[in-house]
DNA sequence: ACAAAAAACTAATATCCGTTAGTTTTGTAC
DNA sequence: GTACAAAACTAACGGATATTAGTTTTTTGT
């Protein structure tokens, strides 16, 4: 009866993934029914089946494109020409500005992908770990130039990407302050902990 | 066939809850099933009922005691005579003793709490919410002391708390450095960033 | 050794799950 | 308006789920 609505610029597919990434992260992968899906957008559950393959690839395609946003803007980030603490600082306010903007995708790539199923999940581990190594590298760089303290590297940048998912609570509290404000204080309290 | 041990000190309740946190940290609480829980047990499903009321029962158990071992601590941080500096660091370092202690525990509160039915997940968000105030009004204690930056305290709080979480990644590479070496990182890189 | 209590077992129930098959309705192009 | 394609529908399947009922085995206390 109701026809699933395609957003302005995209397919029904994406309209579906769209709002099955909103119950994701609300409820969990595998509290998510298809029939509750189906139903928020308005329509029975075999009819999902017309536009998407199947509940896992609709996982898959979430996790996968936030690994894929991720891992270019790294790879911009470290061919540019700046300081390495401008670097860090950059990369972490992209980190920021994720977490505001595609939120429902992020949330679920960071918490929901230990129900991808092979090869799906070693393949997501593989460039989570190669994107943390990159990190680390960025963040040795800083220590050889003297602009960073002599932390240890990979724990720096667990606690860095840990403390950006704080955006995760702040949602609740998004009206409270702007979002330079959060931005600017979260950049700071991370870089200050770092730099000589 | 196969009776439940229970530890040394401790119900076979307690048995069966420390497995269930270990199978729903590594699995998540929706996707443990209770014959899987049971067969870990060394047991059939059905038996598990002798010593446990449900599944959600088990869920309940480990997020409020973790709650409650929380607020314990923080109410004698706060009643302790020291610098306000010196009370945050004692908090962070609690933080990452609970994670590195009861890890299974720690992370099925932080993460699968969405889970509990109510009134049990209105009754835990309450006390979440309590918490992070009372860490909020000690930062605010903080900066009129002049002991901390003019930072934005609320932000500060959500910073600290998710930047601990990062431990949660760090239990794979545990053999790479001392556990003080880890924990005076993680303290340094937060506390620099917040002291004048 | 024997009675009582604890805790295991097997069998079964009702419910929910993702998905398929088959059919009907809706939208599109000439 | 009529044919074709897209996308909705209903009905149903096989399997998994938490849990209960009823029974048997094991442990405990004397």
């Amino acid at each position: 009866m109701a026809k699933i609505k395609a957003a302005a610029n995209g397919t029904k597919q994406d309209a579906i993934t769209k709002k099955a990434a909103a119950l994701f992260r609300k409820k969990g992968f595998k509290a998510t029914s298809m029939r509750e899906l189906a139903e928020n957008i308005g329509v029975e559950a075999p009819s999902l089946y017309n536009h998407i393959g199947s509940k896992a690839e609709l996982l898959q395609n979430i996790c996968f494109k936030i690994a894929a946003d991720f891992t270019h803007q790294l790879q911009a980030i470290e061919e540019s020409k700046q300081s390495t603490v401008q670097k860090i600082e950059q990369l972490i306010r992209f980190h920021i500005h994720m977490m505001l903007q595609v939120f429902d995708e992020v949330f679920v790539a960071n918490h929901e992908w230990k129900h991808l199923e092979e090869p799906y999940l070693g393949n997501f581990l593989n460039q989570r770990k190669l994107y943390e190594s990159r990190m680390v590298m960025l963040i040795k760089e800083g220590i050889k130039n003297k602009e960073l303290k002599n932390i240890h590297p990979h724990v720096a940048v667990l606690t860095i990407l840990s403390a950006v998912r704080g955006l995760e609570f702040w949602q609740r509290h998004k009206k409270e302050l702007s979002v330079e404000v959060l931005e600017n204080n979260i950049v700071n309290h991370l870089l200050n902990g770092l730099i000589k």
